[in-house]
DNA sequence: ACTACTCGTTGCATAGTACAAGCGGCCGTC
DNA sequence: GACGGCCGCTTGTACTATGCAACGAGTAGT
């Protein structure tokens, strides 16, 4: 990694821009390696269905506000989950403009799939933590995406 | 975030469980937003002049192995950043048949203003956080990459 | 009703990417 | 020193993901 000489050069400042770098390349990482890894599901594809399992049904435009993409988006991802046969869409009882999506009992199938697999993936990586490290790697994490989420405006 | 019942339910499959959930949302966010927030750079090309800096000028090829990403892709985001004025090509005094990349005066600045931009994101996310939280989580990030580099056989 | 807003789809444009073919330079072997 | 094979790069083609704009259909306030 790059170890920068900050204006001030303070251990925060080094550990701001490691930070800066490691959480840059994994992202990078992420979008490059996301298709070959995991064939079956594209990353967004993935937290769609993924939302879907812990809301138990939205609409469309929930999942567009949501993950800050447009409704577009959403709707051709929808449309390509729905011919693969892994959501549904149910009529809203209260709006007949929208839909309610659902988890497919295949949807639900190979979202645990490739869950499972992601999970394998993370646990090799991590195998030889300590318990005490994992723990706070977590914390540091849910931390973080909390401080991101909040200035991007999501909830999630 | 969601907090798994693992099949056994053990911290560390909980810690596990989370580090999963939170990582690939972070992959997602940094994915949906990095256009948006950075626009002068994409985060390949973002990469790529990073890479450039660090090295001081390596050829076309390297970079392709080193991100894991065709050749004629990196030619095209090469041809890209050429056009922009950011990087330059000069021929290599052992091998005629490519070419050696660097950083123009441009370049350089670009890459600096979009590491600030970066920069400054985080920081204002982190602004919080203890000494000792920044640097415990700087070390686990380079660690998980280290540990995840390795398995898809690539060396940053 | 009329208007304004909302939900979703579709047409277009763009970026990023991979794969395959091809061009030209380099380096062995014979 | 010619040749075959490898290497670095570019170009053609196709595909995916995405956004924006336009639109159709439905809802709600007045």
């Amino acid at each position: 990694m790059k170890a920068v000489e900050g204006s001030d050069g303070t251990a925060d400042e080094v550990a701001l821009e490691t930070i800066h770098h490691e959480l840059t390349s994994f992202a990078r990482r992420a979008r490059a390696s996301a298709g070959r890894m995991h064939p079956e599901l594209s990353l967004v594809s993935y937290t769609l269905l993924g939302h879907l399992e812990e809301s138990g049904g939205c609409r469309a435009t929930d999942l567009a506000v949501h993950y800050a993409l447009d409704k577009s988006t959403v709707s051709r991802q929808v449309t390509a989950l729905e011919r693969a046969g892994l959501v549904e869409r149910r009529a809203d009882p209260d709006d007949n403009r929208g839909q309610l999506l659902h988890l497919t009992p295949a949807g639900t199938a190979a979202l645990a799939r490739v869950t499972e697999r992601r999970r394998e993936a993370f646990r090799a990586r991590l195998a030889d933590w300590s318990a005490d490290d994992l723990a706070r790697f977590a914390e540091y994490l849910v931390r973080y995406n909390a401080a991101a989420a909040a200035r991007d405006g999501r909830t999630d």
